[in-house]
DNA sequence: CAATAAAGTTAGCACGCACTAAATATTGTG
DNA sequence: CACAATATTTAGTGCGTGCTAACTTTATTG
């Protein structure tokens, strides 16, 4: 009856949902906060993934006894060292795939977050080791997003939201999320992409949209969108307290390494 | 570029696990005999995936109501031509896998079948369309067998297996069962790869094992392993009259591992 | 042809993972 | 502080997919 109980080492198999579970509690526990463990709650969980509150509760639970994860009662749940190692190799996964999808097959930058959601599961660490090689090991994903290296390491410096930049502000487009292909083809069709430079002119009173100059064309646009934009300031203005000590990256290097953080 | 819309004719909402079963039954009944739909027993689907026989029947119940199998009770299964559909979307869906992950990620020819059999479940058709468009859309996979086209046809030609060749039978290698890595081993060891051209020269006395020609070498292949290979004669000949005595199903042969290394 | 072997099915169970409804804990507010 | 609003968990259910054990049907064969 009582089948030996699992609850060993890091390493065991996951299914594809207690991944996706994973990779939700280590998304937003880094989002909109830079500082990173903050407790992740169940109805943020069960958004994200579009599932009821109560079916997030059963399976943290058993995430919980796998010990890849640590929950307090009613008050929220954060990866442990071993879960987030894993929750990072699917994001490594899920990026490789993105960009490998973008560069070698021809997938609009828009249309691969889908495709790359189910190949993540599926892909043996060879497969990603031999696409990230044939890529040239890239450092960012089609969307700006930067790839965790083979041994867990991943960027995690705090970018400024497009929407918190003021007035006058200067900036260069780092990434924006990738989960939403109709928000990226509304960023695309304004010229907003990796790369991008992008000035602040003003905003409108009421709904708050941002009027901006991209390259030589006026656009605006919406604050939900802009919220999801992430831009590197690129002269000295004043923008909230955010300080991004931005080192300066080449965005599509090839051949590159050393872990370089 | 349709985006994509699943559910068409054939629903597109199957497991992994039921894609699977359609797979076993599709490839368990054409086994062996050319004509086409032998109906699969219970115990071959069992023995395929690995599972016990019970379970199996009660997926084949599943796939039943949902109209891609037909089964009669204590007498096997044979797919409707929807479920027919589906496991040629499948094998198709494999075997272009196979040959890109061979011909552009470097993968072994030997060592391709598992990763495949991952990503087959997960590969959208516009994937698989890209893919197999890069490959200049191939009609054999790594191993030999054709890749059934986008619209479902596949090229059935049952071939001679080499188990069954009369000696001084001169014969082309066409293709060999990809999911054994060490039976491929096996076989490209010995020279016989798709395309070698091989000549029976004699057969041992006990073990039945053939002696044969490949290039310019003599080899020695168990009778096992032959029968995994399928060949195409290389000269008009008397043996096409061996089916007489050739055995359709050598049994299911016990546990074997190669003989030799 | 009756006895058995082999093949297939049913029954009953477990686990993963989703759901709804109801209970309970926490938090914010008048 | 009491109470409503919100967040979370428990309880009970259902489906997919596997298991073992026991039973039934079909095939073999002495």
């Amino acid at each position: 009856m009582t089948r030996a109980d699992d609850a060993k080492a890091p390493s065991r198999e996951l299914t594809g949902q207690a991944e996706d579970y994973l990779k939700a509690v280590y998304e937003l526990g880094r989002a909109g906060d830079a500082s990173a463990d903050t407790p992740v709650g169940t109805n943020a969980i069960a958004e994200r993934l579009g599932i009821a509150a109560a079916s997030v509760t059963g399976m943290l639970q058993r995430l919980a006894r796998l010990g890849l994860v640590t929950t307090e009662r009613y008050h929220g749940t954060r990866l442990t060292a071993s879960g987030r190692t894993m929750a990072l190799q699917l994001i490594r996964r899920h990026r490789v795939i993105e960009s490998y999808l973008v560069s070698r097959l021809g997938f609009a930058w828009d249309d691969v977050h889908d495709e790359a959601e189910r190949l993540e599961h599926a892909a043996s660490p060879e497969l990603i080791a031999k696409m990230a090689d044939v890529l040239g090991n890239p450092t960012v994903d089609p969307h700006g997003a930067p790839i965790p290296t083979a041994d867990g390491k991943i960027d995690e410096r705090e970018l400024e939201s497009l929407a918190t930049l003021t007035v006058g502000a200067n900036a260069r487009v780092a990434g924006m999320g990738d989960r939403d292909p109709s928000l990226l083809r509304y960023l695309a069709e304004r010229g907003i992409k990796p790369g991008a430079r992008v000035r602040v002119e003003s905003r409108e009173p009421f709904d708050g949209a941002i009027v901006l100059t991209v390259g030589r064309e006026r656009q605006t646009v919406s604050p939900g969108a802009a919220s999801n934009v992430r831009v590197e300031l690129a002269t000295a203005g004043a923008a909230r307290e955010v300080q991004s000590r931005a080192t300066p990256r080449p965005a599509p290097s090839r051949r590159r390494r050393s872990a370089d953080s």
